[in-house]
DNA sequence: CTGAAAGCGCTTACAG
DNA sequence: CTGAAAGCGCTTACAG
């Protein structure tokens, strides 16, 4: 294309060339309306021979204080996050909601710890709001993220930030359900698989102290969820065993489903609290000539498209539904408006990997 | 925090607060080192209780010329794309290459048809450079995205654009490896599900006249690969049967794989073209009561994480390294330099989901 | 170590 | 239907 002689095309260069006025140039690209037919054509046919594609998009969007980009904060690292399938289906959601209005949606890795006074990809990011995803609690990078002042929602983790709106689940709830359906079956033993509890690397058994400090309030209080129902049913806290893993993959449900069998061989039910970790679960058993469920009940939680595949007892939440909401919450913000609570339905759903305990050998 | 009397804080009011250069309170977040400890420290004060939250992301990117920002051009409605197990693993490693080099990610849909001078997403994406994926021949946002004569790079598909870098599979190559190892097994009646081969919505039976005009590169490449090594064992073009499915889906590839069997009941193997498919076509099987691969063979194609785990037999290529590379080029891609071709390898997984050619009953 | 000045490319009232 | 002018908020040489 005839571009190169001489420095990149601009408004103004085409303008000139036109000898029009920059107002009249830039009314062909955004009310084109307002131009003659002609004059349109004119501008256009010019804008083409010079390879000048058009407003630049910077410039514009400084101009005219709003980006149509909306901000996804990760916790994660980015390429971690996509490898989850229950990140990915929200994200899904997120990018329904964002086509249907027009937006663009920029992926932010919450990536590595601040230094005070650095620009942060946080702080970096052209957007014109945030949707915060499962970030612990006192995340600095979620910190950042608020004080820009953007609209932001905030989606299951943390509980609890002031002044923004929030979407997620009761996930006590969902999970005491869960415990229900287990104790019904018989099982009084039961360990759990569970991701990080802590922002530092850490694989192995969670104590109570533990998992009830934990940064992440999705963990915490599905655990908690966990444990408040076998206390109704007269079974004491500790009694439940955590095995933590810091990644959120297959390979993990499978070394902590190993790990905890390893170290209570009667264990007759394996709660993972994603059905990434649990598919991985089902992969140790099946290295310990464990049947599933005869021997032994595996359960995740999020209902992800490949669990109704493997046939997977777990509790269902709606990932790209929550993602549409969170979008939603972002569009229909108002200036003023208090912030917003959307507690989204769970549901159990049972299906092949649980059963009835064993009887005791 | 105590902004909200007045205006929005900017770096010239913080620096008219306290009486400095708006080029001083500039270098405390740009170049910390230029100013002295104490001064940092009163700016960074005076910067919180104003709330501000440091330089203006717009502002500056403007004023720098560059957005640290990679845009990532899908060709479908970007919460289709990121329903496909291929494109995300993709993207997790155009995301890992990122990360690396600090750069955000923004996720461009090419969305519906544009209208002539108006501003699509694609101009308005504020980016240094394109990862355009597996668009089809002629896309106009790929011709948008080109004009914006930003560094980019074109994965799979088309397989030739000017002047841009390309990385991507030799998919006649591996294909013909597939149709090889079917053949050995005695398989003669193969049929073929595909995704769409057009941009307008058409579900059923593609002709090899159709196929042949496919304006996705990739299907076509493969459909020729397959045709190409049946050829070359005698077995004329239009033994071949394809059945196109608009959707990339699960219930796409089961929804194909009775089309052909409807059609034609005797085929003993089907090359569904990614795994997805493949995915759908084995519960496809499975409702018709059919023994994987005892009556049937079903083959995949990307080798997606699902796809070890069910043991599909399917042609791997490797798709996070893809997108590594993808966003390698673009990080190391200089002015003048000579558009680069990148060809991965791919190789024949065989798993479960083949075998020998049932016997004529 | 700190400051005065230029200017990035555009859009938007407003006037004619 | 077209144009003159202001100004969005910042960073970067450059000078002192």
């Amino acid at each position: 294309m005839g571009t190169s002689h001489g420095s990149k095309p601009t408004l103004t260069s085409i303008a000139r060339s036109l000898d029009l006025s920059i107002a009249t140039v830039s009314n062909v690209y955004n009310h084109p309306e307002r131009v003659s037919e002609g004059l349109q054509q004119r501008v256009l046919e010019a804008a083409r021979k010079a390879g000048y594609p058009g407003p630049d998009a910077v410039a514009r969007q400084f101009r005219r204080g709003k980006s149509d980009t909306l901000g996804v904060l990760f916790t994660d690292e980015l390429s971690f996050a996509l490898r989850d399938p229950a990140s990915v289906s929200f994200l899904s959601g997120v990018a329904s909601a964002c086509e249907e209005a027009g937006l663009n949606l920029i992926l932010v890795p919450a990536g590595p710890p601040l230094q005070t006074n650095r620009i942060s990809s946080v702080s970096n990011a052209i957007v014109d709001g945030f949707i915060i995803y499962s970030v612990p609690d006192d995340d600095p990078h979620l910190q950042t993220a608020l004080n820009r002042n953007l609209p932001s929602v905030v989606v299951d983790e943390p509980d609890s930030a002031p002044d923004t709106d929030w979407v997620g689940l009761d996930d006590q709830a969902a999970t005491f359900e869960l415990a229900a359906h287990l104790l019904a079956q018989g099982h009084r033993r039961i360990g759990v698989v569970t991701t990080r509890l802590g922002v530092s690397r850490y694989n192995g058994p969670a104590t109570e102290e533990r998992w009830l400090r934990a940064r992440y309030a999705v963990q915490r209080n599905r655990i908690l969820g966990l444990v408040n129902a076998l206390a109704a049913s007269g079974i004491p806290a500790d009694e439940l065993v955590v095995e933590e893993r810091f990644d959120n993959s297959v390979e993990a449900g499978t070394a902590g489903l190993h790990a905890l069998l390893d170290r209570r061989p009667d264990l007759t039910a394996i709660c993972c609290l994603g059905d990434v970790l649990a598919i991985g679960a089902l992969e140790g058993a099946r290295q310990r000539g464990l049947s599933v469920p005869d021997d032994l009940t595996i359960t995740g939680y999020d209902d992800v498209p490949e669990a109704s595949r493997v046939g997977l007892t777990t509790i269902r939440q709606p990932l790209i539904e929550k993602g549409k909401i969170a979008g939603q919450m972002f569009l229909t913000r108002e200036q003023g408006m208090p912030p917003r609570r959307r507690v989204l339905p769970t549901s159990l759903e049972v299906r092949r990997t649980s059963g009835p305990a064993p009887l005791q050998g």
